[in-house]
Order: structure tokens, then sequence, then C-alpha cells
DNA sequence: AACACGGTCAACCGCTCCCTC
DNA sequence: TGAGGGAGCGGTTGACCGTGT
């Protein structure tokens, strides 16, 4: 083949980079890839350039195959009740259009991030909008009652000047490992070390009492998996910085997540 | 008719996870 | 046990198309 026809094959078929092909795949190519996935079932995709004679790198004959050559692939527009399913298991896992698309028989994660985006995004900014007014109502409701509850709290702290609660550097000691979900005997242990460091002789029973419900809190919880590492934890504590007060949050949610996502959609 | 604009979707990219050696 | 490769995932890009002006 001259130089002359192998460019001019370049120019109408799609950009050569390293050797590999890149944009629109063509019928033919089609055809080569359904071939190969024939006799050699789906996988070991970076043998499909040597085996079916594809210009093509192993990911985009995958993507290829999964997105658009899959025989039982469902074509069409997205229905009603998949529209509704979709905004559900969205609701309960957010971006992961996988695990969405495997209670999609038919429809892939690339259709579903795709229609979501073009459908569902817009709508989410706009009542995202709506809801940053009311937050903001929220907010200066809110920062009435705290400066309220400020005075109250500065009330009593005048009477309880004995006891220095440093929540803060209790946090730096509990959080060392960041977004890092530990066991409960970890918690625990964790717990024990942070009260006598920091309270070495003067942890009272009001504050063994905090720390013990804090650890109960989370005794509801399922044994730590896998899953966990996809959960952003960074909510899980919070502190109110007004008052120094911590209390511990989301354990019910953490729970539900875990359970709802270990059950299929049905 | 021509242009601008927005919607749609196929394909790519970069990252992470997992398996094998 | 760690390195390397394969596979999968989510985010992003860009081409194409329809519609409005």
């Amino acid at each position: 083949m001259s130089w002359e026809v192998m460019a001019a094959e370049q120019l109408v078929w799609g950009v050569m980079e390293e050797g590999w092909r890149k944009g629109p795949w063509t019928a033919e190519e089609d055809r080569l890839l359904i071939e190969y996935v024939k006799l050699h079932g789906e996988g070991r995709w970076n043998s499909v350039a040597r085996l079916a004679g594809l210009k093509r790198n192993g990911k985009s004959c995958r993507l290829r195959w999964v997105n658009y050559l899959r025989p039982d692939l469902k074509r069409g527009q997205i229905t009603p009740h998949e529209e509704k399913v979709i905004l559900e298991l969205h609701a309960r896992w957010g971006n992961r259009w996988s695990t969405i698309a495997r209670s999609l028989p038919g429809r892939t994660d690339n259709e579903i991030k795709n229609y979501w985006r073009t459908h569902f995004k817009k709508k989410a900014k706009v009542s995202s909008d709506n809801s940053e007014k009311s937050k903001a109502r929220l907010l200066r409701r809110q920062q009435f009652q705290q400066q309220q509850l400020l005075q109250q709290q500065q009330q009593q702290q005048q009477q309880q000047q004995t006891q220095v609660f440093d929540m803060r550097r209790l946090m730096s000691l509990l959080d060392e490992n960041e977004n890092r979900v530990p066991t409960l005997p970890q918690m625990k242990q964790d717990a024990s070390a942070a009260a006598t460091t920091i309270f070495p002789n003067t942890i009272d029973d009001h504050h063994q009492v905090f720390l013990y419900s804090v650890f109960n809190n989370s005794a509801a919880l399922p044994e730590a998996t896998n899953h966990d590492q996809d959960i952003n934890w960074d909510g899980l504590w919070n502190m109110d910085e007004f008052s120094g007060n911590i209390y511990y949050s989301n354990s019910a949610n953490r729970a539900t997540l875990r359970t709802s996502a270990a059950t299929p959609y049905y």
C-alpha cells in the first residue's frame, strides 16, 4: 500500500495514534469485532487487534462491544418505568452508573449516564437553586437561634470553668486516619486512647458517658465492608462551631446505605 | 438561507481495582 | 509481597443533528 493511499485512508477513517485508530467505528470494524467475540468470547480485549486484524486498542474494542454491539442491548427510548428506576437508583447510589445499569437489562452505564446528564441534571440544578434560597432563609433563622443559644451557653460556661473540654484535639486524635472506617473494636480502642490522652486525670463521668454513647451509636452498624470505601464519611462527625459541642450523626444513614447498596433493585 | 445554540450520544481519557505471576 | 497487565468505572469531549431566530 502506498503512503498516499494510507494517508487518504487515515483522513477518511479517523486518527491514527501509536498505530491505533481512534474515532467513529466503521461497519467493517464492527463486523470484525462481532466475529472476534463469536469466536473467542468477551474478554482479552487487548488480543483483538492481533487476532481480529483490528487497528483498535483493547479499551476501544471493549467499549464498542459493551455499549453498542452486544446483542442483548435494548434499543430505543428510555421508557417511563426505566426513567423511574433510574431516578430512584440515582437517589440511592449517586453516580454509580454501572450499578444502576445492572438493574436495567439491556441498558448500558454510558447510556444511563448520558440520559441522566441530558434529562435530569438541569432539573436537579433548578431545584437545587430553589433549595439554596430556602437554605439561606433557614441559615438566617438558625444564626438568630444560635446567637441566643450562645448567650445561654456563655452563662453556663462561667459556671463550669473547671472543665476544659478540648474537643478539637479529640477530633484530631480520633480522625488520625481521615475517612478511614474503623471497626468497632478499633473505634472503642481509639476512644479509650483519646480519652486518656486528652483527659489524663480529669475525664469525668459526663464525658465518659458521652464517649461511650458515641461508640454505642456505631454498634448498630454491620461490620465494615469494602463498600465503605465508596461512601464519603466526611459528614460522619459534625462540630458545632459556636458551642464546641460535637455530636455523632449518620449512623442510621450509614447502615441504610450499606444494606440498600447490597440489595438488588427489583 | 444561514447562522447560532442546545441536546444527544458515541467515544476517549485517566484513574482505580483486581488478578496473576 | 509487589509489579504489571487487564478490565471496569466515571467524567469529559466532540461530532452530529434539530430547532429557533
